[in-house]
DNA sequence: CGTTGTTTACGAAGCCCTTCGTATTGACAG
DNA sequence: CTGTCAATACGAAGGGCTTCGTAAACAACG
């Protein structure tokens, strides 16, 4: 087990993102609920959730013969860090600029600019001040 | 040579930074101007710079015998293509989910914050949303 | 011409990720 | 008990990335 577990890799955050949708799965389930672009066998799938069960990425249920597991990590945090690792990567820590990107046509449809916008919106103290700029 | 080089990798985007900063470089002056925290041997840098030759990630001048390495890709395009491929591995395609941790806190200062509404503000009006497109 | 220092080129080792083949275990029907 | 089916555990192969050691090419100097 580790309190910080590491950064999911490829084939660990497809696994994740079943688990997330499906909540806790067996082997099977993990494998039938995968994307057809992500297909694996059988003893793939259930290799890599052993991993990730050591890793301490996913939790396990033993108390049956067919082991049931579960992402022990939520979504939103582990989506923070590897947004957090890439902006460190490719932007050096400026975030904005990775927001940049995101924002141009091929990335994000009208439709997502129009909910980019609804979230900035949102956000709490809109008014810094110090910074200068007006909201 | 490729038209549409692959993404970089962990050391190839460290050195194309530096390309990217100081524009062409020789492996010397790539390999001193390499954070701290990336030191690296001289010869790794080279065999690197060749590999990023050979995938069509950096081009060189041969004409003197000392070559001088120049990043053949934009840092924009590369930066575009490093934050799609992460919005579709880990949040299926929906870009606004990925702007969504990149406000958190942790990740965007408070002036951090500010340029990104700035950004917003700049983006043209799309104010129409999802049917509305213009045309 | 030989020496010295710098640069390029090549190859290989070590590591991790991914994938799968094979063996073992357990449950259940007949 | 015995055969069958599903699930787990284990090990290993293949590939890519990263790093470096060593050899070869070249220039400059005395």
């Amino acid at each position: 087990m580790r309190r910080n577990p590491p950064l999911p890799t490829d084939a660990e955050l497809r696994l994740l993102r079943v688990l997330w949708e499906r909540g806790p799965s067996t082997v099977r389930e993990v494998q039938d609920h995968l994307p057809q672009s992500d297909a694996a066998g059988y003893t793939t799938v259930l290799k890599l959730l052993q991993i990730m069960h050591a890793k301490g990425l996913a939790v396990r249920d033993e108390s049956s013969r067919t082991h049931v597991y579960a992402a022990a990590v939520p979504p939103e945090n582990t989506q923070k860090r590897l947004v957090a690792d890439l902006v460190e990567r490719a932007f050096g820590g400026a975030a904005h600029r990775l927001v940049l990107q995101a924002l141009s046509p091929e990335l994000a449809s009208p439709e997502e600019l129009a909910r980019i916008r609804a979230l900035i919106a949102a956000l709490p103290d809109s008014s810094a001040g110090e910074a200068g700029g007006e909201g």
